[in-house]
RNA sequence: GCCGCGGUGGCGGAACUGGCAGACGCGCUGGACUUAAAAUCCAGUUGUAGCGAUACAGUGCGGGUUCGAUUCCCGCCCGCGGCACCA
């Protein structure tokens, strides 16, 4: 037993007297950027699933400082956003208040486990002068063009009150609080993140140390469709419907083209419009239904024929009914779509439903151009009753009827994406403001530089409208200002920004977080950066990860940073659920505080065994019997260092073993095998334990025990004589003539299957090998009777001898 | 529907590049110590048969490749995650 408590709370203090974890600057070093998703302090406080992560980089960064890289390895919060204020407001505090609090817990929890960070580096996003520089950032990108204010409808959550992006939603619910978000048109800021989707998908390829899983989430994210747009023009009009299809290949097939009930195009059309009242109808019931309701595939596609208009197919000069249904979405392409219910399965069941013609122009079938009856088909095929294209590919018929398109000036090679421009105003009191001026005469005005930051002023009142206006808006001396431009009367934009703002640069402050004069120093931003090991929550992976590579990518492409790429290395950690294999939740009842884990058992014993657990990506269950488990472990290293022990010196087979775990340690540390290092070190911890250990072959123990447990191993390397930090020592180098082993099991196979295992010279060879076997009792009895018809031998591993 | 990941003892999980399946830990069983319990220590712990050496079966299911498959291939089933009337 060791008093875990008093030992804790001594090496927490001298690290912190020495500046053990002070950041060094010393440029000659290598750097190593280790970083953590710095999390959100909610009114909760931390459960013992939050720190694993923390856990595994603070395992990584004090291996790399044991291997002399400086390291960079710092902690903030990312805290402005809707939980506090409604937290606040419920709470009857100010927001800021409530935010000072969950940190002042937050750091409280994290300081017990023991992490190597340098708190002189910490960040708070709601803090002015870091909000500055997202003011500036945000500025930058108004600047450029990349910034408009736009009136569409968006995602409103009506219990939130305030607008969301798409981003923010999960199933058609709004991602905080679970309500069906409804379209609202509202003025907005919108950030045009579409003109870098392609270079945000390009770059995934030069990610190769990132996870597959998160890159196929932004892949989907993204939803790159090649394809093209065809120009129908309408009948005696002058105007056009737009279309986009992936599968030009099937235009011959086109029977009606349909308009999303939203497309400008209708009311312009209205006049030609024979039924207009069933159609405008029809596009007020529609409004009325929630995102959710319209895209419930469940339900029977609704639709109204727009009589008196037809389009022209431009490959065969058909005419064409046109529709309005909402099956077709506004928001994508072009909110038109050309129909051909015999190869897509939405026109296929609308035409089944509104009597459309149905008519095949693409086979399975190459030789007999048979079109396939009764059913919809939507492979790729060859072309048929496709006049001049008829016989051809899909993919050749693509390709040809695309450059007939572009050549009749009927269409072009276009690519869509799914993901949407990032909107960015939030109407409510708990964010960034919004750095800008409407101005009567001058529209809209950017806050000069000199000016930011923009601070949020103090209100009476920060409960959300649920007007569409902020609790800003109300707060006239603060709104009204004078125009820079012009110096005449001017209202500050009263729109927050999103809690995803802060975070999108976060990383960068931490090398230079205390620089008034820019957002980061260009030389040092050059040393450290990029992020060499990004780790957090795959929840991240299509929200925080992409706006933080898209607002990356700007600052890189205006000179602020280096490298086009802020996280190279990239790990999501794996949930850690309650004992009962739920999600750990105060409605289940089933959370597990780690102040109280540290409490009982020690922070090394809780760092140890969340380590354990199993492969860090994955999620696994709480065990506190587990834990007791680690715990034990950590007992008896420090009975092997500490303990008399009459027994003999360890031989050389442990040495060996002590040697091998040295490179396992330090090679699963840099892979993220942390349960397998553990692992390792409790099988040298028993064997060790066999013999007397001394002090070479102790410190070594410790050397690699300490990232993980860093108190006992401190406490127990001072104690064995060593005057400076273990954590100033160096990693420690392996034998490599120590682990390759002398001696080795030699596995016999009869026909495959295992029946002895000899110990032999790891250098014997096959017919050495065979002429032990023939003298093998067992084998011999195997053998008995039987042909050897072949002899398969593996060195150091097997002999296989395959009989009849 | 599409994309990705996974399925191994009672449980969490190991297994390099196709070469001893079940390391390590938890739990459980038996024993030692103890008046007793806890703690600790020792032994055992995939299933079936056997006192036993041992034999057979066994990594979701069905096939295949191979001297040899948890690992590779084909076809399924189940679970998790992402996307989804995206044209």
């Amino acid at each position: 037993m060791y008093d875990h408590q008093a030992l804790e709370k001594k090496w927490r203090k001298r690290w912190q007297a020495s500046g053990l974890y002070k950041t060094s600057e010393d440029r000659k070093k290598p750097k190593y950027y280790i970083l953590d998703m710095f999390p959100y302090p909610s009114g909760v406080g931390l459960h013992v699933g939050h720190p694993k992560g923390y856990i595994a980089t603070d395992v990584l960064a004090r291996l790399r400082l044991m291997q002399g890289y400086n390291v960079l390895h710092p902690m903030g919060w990312d805290a402005f956003g809707l939980p506090t204020e409604n937290y606040a407001i419920q709470n009857k505090i100010h927001p800021r208040v409530a935010t000072e609090e969950n940190i002042a817990t937050y750091k409280k929890q994290l300081e017990l486990l023991g992490f190597s960070y340098d708190w002189e580096r910490e960040v708070n996003t709601t803090d002015p002068a870091y909000y500055k520089w997202t003011q500036w950032a945000f500025l930058k990108m108004f600047e450029k063009g990349l910034v408009y204010e736009s009136n569409e409808p968006i995602n409103w959550c009506p219990s939130c009150k305030t607008g969301l992006a798409n981003e923010d939603l999960e199933d058609g619910r709004c991602e905080r609080c679970g309500s069906e978000v409804e379209l609202k048109p509202m003025r907005q800021w919108v950030i045009k993140i579409t003109d870098y989707a392609e270079r945000l998908l390009q770059d995934l390829d030069k990610l190769p140390d990132w996870e597959e899983s998160i890159k196929e989430m932004q892949k989907n994210w993204i939803g790159r469709s090649e394809g093209a747009e065809i120009i129908f023009p309408v009948l005696g009009t002058e105007e056009n419907i737009k279309v986009f299809t992936t599968r030009v290949d099937t235009i011959f097939g086109c029977t009606y083209v349909v308009l999303a009930p939203e497309n400008d195009l209708i009311p312009r059309l209205c006049g030609k419009i024979k039924n207009w009242t069933a159609v405008e109808k029809y596009l007020e019931s529609v409004k009325n239904k929630t995102d959710l309701q319209r895209t419930d595939l469940n339900k029977e596609k609704t639709g109204i024929v727009l009589e008196g208009i037809k389009a022209l197919n431009p490959f065969n000069q058909e005419e064409v009914a046109v529709f309005a249904a909402d099956y077709v979405l506004n928001s994508y392409g072009t909110g038109a779509v050309m129909a051909v219910p015999a190869h897509d399965e939405r026109d296929w069941d609308f035409a089944k439903n509104h009597d459309c013609p149905i008519r095949s122009s693409v086979s399975s079938d190459a030789s007999y151009g048979k079109a396939s009856a009764g059913a919809c088909y939507t492979e790729d095929g060859y072309l048929i009753n496709s006049g001049e294209f008829s016989g051809l590919s899909s993919e050749t018929a693509r390709e040809k009827m695309t450059r007939w398109l572009e050549r009749n000036k009927f269409g072009a090679r276009k690519v869509n994406y799914k993901i949407k421009d990032w909107v960015f105003s939030r109407q409510r009191y708990w964010g960034e403001p919004i750095p800008l001026i409407h101005c009567a005469a001058c529209g809209v005005v950017p806050v000069p530089e000199a000016d930011l930051p923009v601070v949020l002023p103090e209100v009476k009142s920060y409960e959300p409208t649920g007007t569409g206006e902020s609790p800003l808006a109300a707060m006239a001396d603060w709104v009204n200002v004078k125009c820079p431009k012009c110096g005449g009367a001017g209202k500050r934009e009263t729109n927050t920004m999103p809690q995803w703002g802060g975070s999108c640069w976060y990383y960068l402050r931490y090398i230079d977080p205390h620089n008034d004069k820019a957002l980061v120093d260009k030389k040092k931003e050059a040393y450290w950066s990029p992020v060499d090991f990004y780790v957090g929550g795959a929840e991240h992976a299509t929200r925080h990860l992409i706006y933080a590579r898209f607002w990356h990518k700007f600052l890189f492409d205006i000179g602020a940073v280096s490298y086009g790429e802020p996280f190279i290395r990239l790990k999501h950690v794996g949930l850690i659920m309650g004992e009962d294999g739920r999600k750990m939740s105060k409605r289940w009842g089933n959370v597990i505080n780690p102040d109280e884990m540290v409490k009982k058992f020690g922070a090394d014993a809780t760092r140890v065994y969340e380590m354990f657990m199993g492969p860090f990506e994955a999620a696994t269950s709480w065990s506190t019997n587990g834990l007791i488990g680690t715990r034990k472990f950590l007992e008896k290293v420090e009975q092997l260092i500490a303990g008399d022990h009459a027994n003999s010196a360890i031989d050389k087979k442990t040495l060996s073993l002590l040697h091998k775990t040295i490179k396992k340690v330090g090679e699963d540390i840099e892979n993220f095998r942390f349960n397998t290092a553990i692992s390792a070190l409790m099988i040298l911890v028993n064997e060790l334990g066999k013999f007397r250990v001394d002090k070479t072959e102790g410190s070594l123990l410790l050397q690699i025990l300490a990232p993980f447990a860093p108190h006992l191993s401190e406490e127990l390397w001072e104690s064995s004589g060593h005057s400076e930090s273990i954590f100033q020592s160096s990693w420690p180098q392996y034998d490599a003539a120590l682990i390759s082993d002398e001696m080795v099991n030699l596995v016999i196979q009869i026909n495959g299957k295992l029946r002895a295992t000899l110990e032999v010279s790891a250098d014997i060879s096959e017919t050495e090998a065979w002429e032990l076997v023939q003298d093998n009792e067992t084998i011999k009895k195997w053998l008995d009777g039987k042909t050897v018809v072949k002899k398969i031998f593996v060195a150091k591993r097997l002999l296989n001898i395959v009989v009849k």
